[in-house]
Formats: C-alpha cells, sequence, structure tokens
DNA sequence: AGCCAGGCTCTCG
DNA sequence: CGAGAGCATGGC
C-alpha cells in the first residue's frame, strides 16, 4: 500500500535527514541507502513503514509505503508522522523572509536550502532521548538510547530489515534501575526515566494533554519533575512540539554556535542568546536548528567534531 | 590522568 | 534570586 505525500517548499529530504545519521545508527529512526523506516501504533499494534523521496526543484513528493495490504488507518497514521518527522508543517518560506534581514542567516540558507528539524512525533520517546542527552556527547546518548530501544522497544520486521518501536512508558516504567545502570545509564539519569515513566502510567503526568498547553506551561510542568531542567523543557517545545518561538539558550552547541556567528567567538550570556533570539519571533526554533547546522558546516571544514 | 561532553540540583551570599 | 560548586559516567 503507497501513498504520496507533497513536501511543501522549500524542502531538501537529504540535509533534514542528515542528522539520523550524525551521531550513529539509530534503530528506531533507520536511514540506510535513501530509505527512512519507522513504525507506528495502530489498533494495539505496530505496523513499519518506509519513507523514499525524490528532491526536485520545487515540489518535493514523498513515497511512504507499508508491506502488504494495510488499512487506511495505519497508512494515515503513518503520513501524520512523517508529517512531523520530516518537519513538514513548519513554516520554513516565512522563516527565509525573515533570514534575508539578518546577514548571518542570510548567508547560511544557501548551504542548507530546504533543511527542516526532524520532530519526534511521541513526546515520551522524545523526552527519554533529552535525558539521554543532557551533560554527555551526543554520540554516546545516541547509543544509549539505542540500546534502550533494543531492550525495552519492540521489533519490527520490514521487508527483512528490523527495527525498533522505542519503548513506551509502561514498558519502561517496569525496568530496574539496575537494569539501566548495565547499559551505561548513570543512576540519575535511570531514576529520572523510570520515574518519569511511572507518572505517565500513573496519570500524574499527561503528555498528550500538556502538549495543547502553552509554552511556559510546559516548562513549568516538566521542570517540577526531577531531573527535568528548562534545557530539556525547551528542547521538548522545540524539536517534540515543533514550537516556533523557543530558543534553548542553554544549550552547549546553541551558545557556541551564537559566539561563532555574531561574537566572533567571544562569550555570550544565556541572557544575551535570548535577547537576540527574540528578535526572531515564532522562527527562532528555526533559526537555531539553522545556526546549529551551520555551525556543523564550518566546524567538519576545519576538523573540529561537533 | 585529566578534561570534556548540546545538564541538573543544591547551597550560599 | 543568581552564581557556583558538586555530581555522575564514559570516551579520548
Amino acid at each position: 500500500m503507497h501513498a504520496t505525500l507533497l513536501a511543501p517548499s522549500p524542502f531538501s529530504a537529504a540535509r533534514t535527514l542528515e542528522r539520523y545519521r550524525l551521531w550513529g545508527e539509530d534503530p528506531v529512526n533507520r536511514l540506510t541507502d535513501g530509505v527512512f523506516r519507522r513504525a507506528v501504533h495502530v489498533d494495539g499494534r505496530w505496523h513499519g513503514y518506509r519513507v523514499t523521496w525524490a528532491d526536485a526543484r520545487e515540489s518535493a513528493r514523498l513515497e511512504v509505503s507499508l508491506s502488504g495490504m494495510r488499512r487506511a488507518r495505519v497508512m494515515s497514521a503513518a503520513l501524520a508522522e512523517v508529517r512531523h518527522v520530516f518537519g513538514l508543517d513548519l513554516d520554513v518560506a516565512a522563516f527565509y523572509a525573515v533570514a534575508a534581514r539578518d546577514p548571518v542567516l542570510a548567508d547560511l540558507v544557501p548551504a542548507l536550502h530546504g533543511l527542516r528539524p526532524t520532530l519526534s512525533p511521541r513526546p515520551f520517546e522524545m523526552l527519554v532521548g533529552l535525558v539521554c542527552a543532557q551533560q554527555i556527547n551526543l554520540a554516546f546518548a545516541s547509543a544509549m538510547r539505542a540500546r534502550l530501544a533494543r531492550h525495552f522497544g519492540t521489533a519490527v520486521d520490514l521487508g527483512g530489515e528490523t527495527i525498533f518501536a522505542f519503548p513506551d512508558a509502561a514498558a519502561l516504567a517496569a525496568v530496574p534501575v539496575a537494569e539501566l545502570r548495565r547499559l551505561q545509564f548513570t543512576t540519575r539519569k535511570a531514576e529520572c526515566i523510570v520515574g518519569l515513566a511511572e507518572r505517565i502510567v500513573s496519570g500524574e503526568l499527561d503528555l498528550e494533554r500538556l502538549a495543547a498547553c502553552q509554552n511556559e506551561e510546559i516548562v513549568q510542568a516538566l521542570v517540577a519533575v526531577r531531573g527535568f531542567g528548562r534545557w530539556t523543557a525547551e528542547w521538548f517545545l522545540a524539536r517534540g512540539l515543533g514550537r516556533g518561538d523557543v530558543c534553548p539558550a542553554g544549550d552547549l552547541a546553541v551558545r557556541r554556535a551564537f559566539e561563532h556567528f555574531y561574537a566572533r567567538g567571544r562569550a555570550l550570556s544565556e541572557d544575551a542568546i535570548r535577547r537576540r533570539a527574540a528578535r526572531w519571533g515564532s522562527h527562532q526554533n528555526l533559526a537555531v536548528h539553522y545556526l546549529l547546522a551551520g555551525h556543523r558546516l564550518v566546524s567538519s571544514r576545519t576538523g573540529g567534531g561537533g
């Protein structure tokens, strides 16, 4: 069963998906040989789907396919996920109009044309991934998250390839901290993840309901959970919910990108970064993603990492 | 050995 | 309330 999704211009699948190969293999969002694979949960079970694409000058087409004959319900769920994963609902064209008035962003846009942030379609998965990424290098964080998926997620066969559905809250709430420690989680990260899962299972925290709230309400609700600070909450808003008016100014890589592009390498305070980002209004999220990607381009040319 | 990695919490002035 | 130390883990 196939369906075609027309991506709004500007869109580049290659630049958008590049993120999935930056920090190592991701068994949940599998990207190999120009095919993206993931699984969607519908009617009590997991269904794998594949996405292929053709980047055209004007409008790119995304082909979404399910193995075998499946119901339309599954396909529509898959299409909704693809919209998130490929960032199709963000207004990149409007951002470019704003970026044209900023010398730094205006310079970056041609090299990154069509880049969109990849949004995580599942809030719990996003939050757990963020906890993994707290304070450690992203390659290691990515490996930890992959281990979590392989050990506690659901294996889904997709035409000979195995992908993993990220474990839900019920699955992780049942995992002993000691077992996560063996997967190289710190005690704190392990407790934080299991604690979050427990709150969700108990109904104390309802991520679906939270997702409908205002930014600051969401930040307050998340920061109230032990182990979740402002950094985690803001990235959740940006990469989980796709909120435009968010800048995770406390992020190390964000800070370095701002310092590189806007301060000639001199130090900038978190507050100074927030003030500058505020000028971009509802396009802050996109601006931050372009600055991070732009900084990666510069760093890779000069042999650096990050 | 020691510093770094896309933080968080707690304390003290 | 804001700066700062302490924390925990693995990679290089």
